[in-house]
RNA sequence: GCCAGGGUAGCUCAGUGGUAGAGCAGAGGACUCAUAAGCCUUUGGCCGCGGGUUCGAUCCCCGCCCCUGGCACCA
């Protein structure tokens, strides 16, 4: 059983991991930690798909079996996920048995329909690249590019699937559910494209040309082309786990909305009797404006880099409250050292050290009990029940960039609380009216920094987890009943001072 | 060309039919528990351009300009 099943994309083995790929997969962990937060059972997928001519073209240019050559990279992109704290509970590959087993039923239930049939598929083909183009790939000038060598207009039989017969329900489920696309401004796109009239799919590659596929059950010289085999990843990897099918919600990027994603995937599945996904997720990419400002070496880095140098959390940290989901946004170091600096080292960091520090300082290391609250406390107070309601209200819209916008709010309001009690003088008092505020504000700045690291679970679990840690602080219960203030740290022991988000050093030995 | 998104302070962005906001960067100040951090104060904007509706528009309507992406049998 699973009420939520949620799943990325699954990459395609023909490249390297980059930004895009750490990305979806934390945006999608974000999701599946929040809603386990919020009490659903979550079942996440993401894996590779590895068929296809590119790998097939690229193996053979290394001089190795294609099997071996996606063994390799699909291992890349599995080996990334720990390094982002991922938590994904299944990985699936396109060449597993367990895939191809389910593609083949796919196919077949749809060929004995009548849904498949065998056609003739006519286009430009280039002997050289040993593959049919699109118009897209055409000089402006109409002719072909140099690398191409001869193109010759070729047909060649193949199959067939009926998009076209679907089109007009496709278009009456999007209506009837116009929240199905998320942002609302992609369903639009959707459904903009529905007004042309859909032509049937091809699905089929010959053999002769694709040997690296799943062959059609009903005909072995063919093998299945990318729809049938990427798209069904989804359904295939829980299709022995009752109760998780259907998806929640399919995480991916703008560029295989339409068609994949939105027409394709609807219609197979809806041809198929296999209920739909409830949503589409679809974000946006992240762009390096730095085009400009491309002198200084880093502009093409490996995400990864940031994760040795920073840590996991802080790369998931910028990826989130940097990006608007579904806009693009702009990536850059020195953008994410801002982020880095001033939210994570500075508020966040800084607090944390100032609270353990203080708190062994002035109260032995054991987080006091709260007295009698004054106006600040209370202010402080409004100030977490607002901010944590709007907080997972956001978060459940997909507005995490707000959501943390706000949260980070209530990071510096702790901040500005601490300098408004300065407990560091009221240590220095011997006015029992100033020690009973000593431990009041001890006891009141632990609390808010317990609630700031709670709510921030989802989107830093490895930092949050070291924060429950040293202040003493042990999760349990419902997420929504440990945001709620209390006074569940007094008594707690802390730990000694520590730097969690270390300041970066100073970039030394600039080129002169 | 068609469709969509965006064009608001130096940078990244939020925002509402009624004298424009946040963070960062810049300037000044008080403090010291702290990662020279945090706190307080502050400089700074014909809200892309031109029309229109309105008592009044950054926000509504029309046109235009610029940036980004998609336009299918492509992973």
């Amino acid at each position: 059983m699973a009420d939520f099943y949620i799943t990325t994309a699954i990459d395609y083995v023909n490249g390297l991991p980059h930004v895009g790929h750490a990305y979806e997969k934390v945006l999608t962990d974000v999701i599946a930690r929040f809603r386990r937060l919020m009490g659903d059972s979550v079942y996440f997928l993401t894996g590779t798909d590895e068929h296809g001519q590119k790998v097939q073209q690229t193996a053979r240019a290394r001089g190795v079996p294609p099997r071996q050559f996606a063994d390799e990279v699909s291992a890349e992109f599995r080996a990334m996920l720990p390094r982002l704290l991922i938590s994904n509970d299944d990985f699936i590959r396109t060449t597993e048995e367990r895939h191809k087993r389910v593609v083949r039923e796919l196919l077949q239930r749809l060929f004995d329909k009548g849904d498949i049939y065998r056609g003739e598929y006519r286009g430009f083909y280039s002997t050289r690249q040993e593959q049919f183009l699109l118009e897209k790939d055409r000089n402006p000038d109409g002719s072909w590019p140099d690398i191409y060598g001869e193109v010759t207009q070729i047909a060649e039989p193949n199959y067939f699937f009926r998009l076209r017969s679907y089109q007009e329900w496709l278009v009456e489920f999007l209506a009837r559910n116009e929240g199905f696309v998320f942002p609302r401004f992609r369903q639009k796109q959707v459904t903009e494209f529905l007004k042309d009239p859909l032509n049937d799919l091809c699905i089929s590659r010959p053999r002769e040309r694709l040997e690296w596929g799943i062959p059609l059950p009903f005909d072995p010289s063919f093998v299945t082309y990318v729809w049938f085999d990427a798209l069904a990843n989804y359904y295939s990897a829980v299709a022995d786990r009752p109760g998780v099918w259907p998806a929640a919600l399919h995480v991916i990027g703008k560029d295989i909305l339409v068609p994949p994603h939105a027409v394709y995937w609807p219609i197979m599945l809806h041809a198929a009797g296999l209920a739909l996904p409830r949503g589409l997720l679809v974000h946006g990419w992240w762009l390096t404006s730095g085009a400009k400002m491309s002198k200084s070496a880093g502009n093409a880095f490996n995400p990864l880099e940031l994760v040795d140098e920073f840590g996991a959390d802080a790369l998931r940290y910028f990826f989130i409250r940097e990006m608007n989901v579904g806009q693009d946004g702009d990536f850059s170091r020195e953008l994410f050292l801002v982020r880095y600096n001033s939210d994570l080292a500075n508020d966040l960091g800084n607090l944390v050290n100032r609270v353990l520090n203080m708190t062994s300082r002035f109260a032995g290391g054991a987080v006091p009990a709260a007295g009698a609250e004054g106006e600040a406390e209370l202010e402080l107070r409004a100030l977490w029940e607002a901010t944590s309601r709007d907080y997972v209200a956001l978060f459940g819209q997909y507005q995490f960039h707000t959501g943390l916008e706000r949260l980070f709010a209530f990071v510096r309001s702790i901040n500005a609380y601490v300098e408004k009690r300065a407990p560091w003088k009221l240590g220095k008092s011997a006015d029992p009216a100033d020690r009973a505020l000593l431990q009041t504000s001890l006891a009141v700045m632990a609390e808010a920094l317990r609630l700031a690291s709670a709510a921030l679970r989802p989107v830093m679990p490895g930092a949050t987890a070291t924060i429950d840690g040293v202040l003493g602080s042990r999760p349990s219960g419902a997420w929504l009943d440990e945001l709620a203030w209390g006074g569940r740290l007094a008594g707690a022991k802390v730990s000694p001072a520590l730097v969690l988000f270390p300041r970066p050093l100073p970039a030394a030995g600039k080129a002169p």
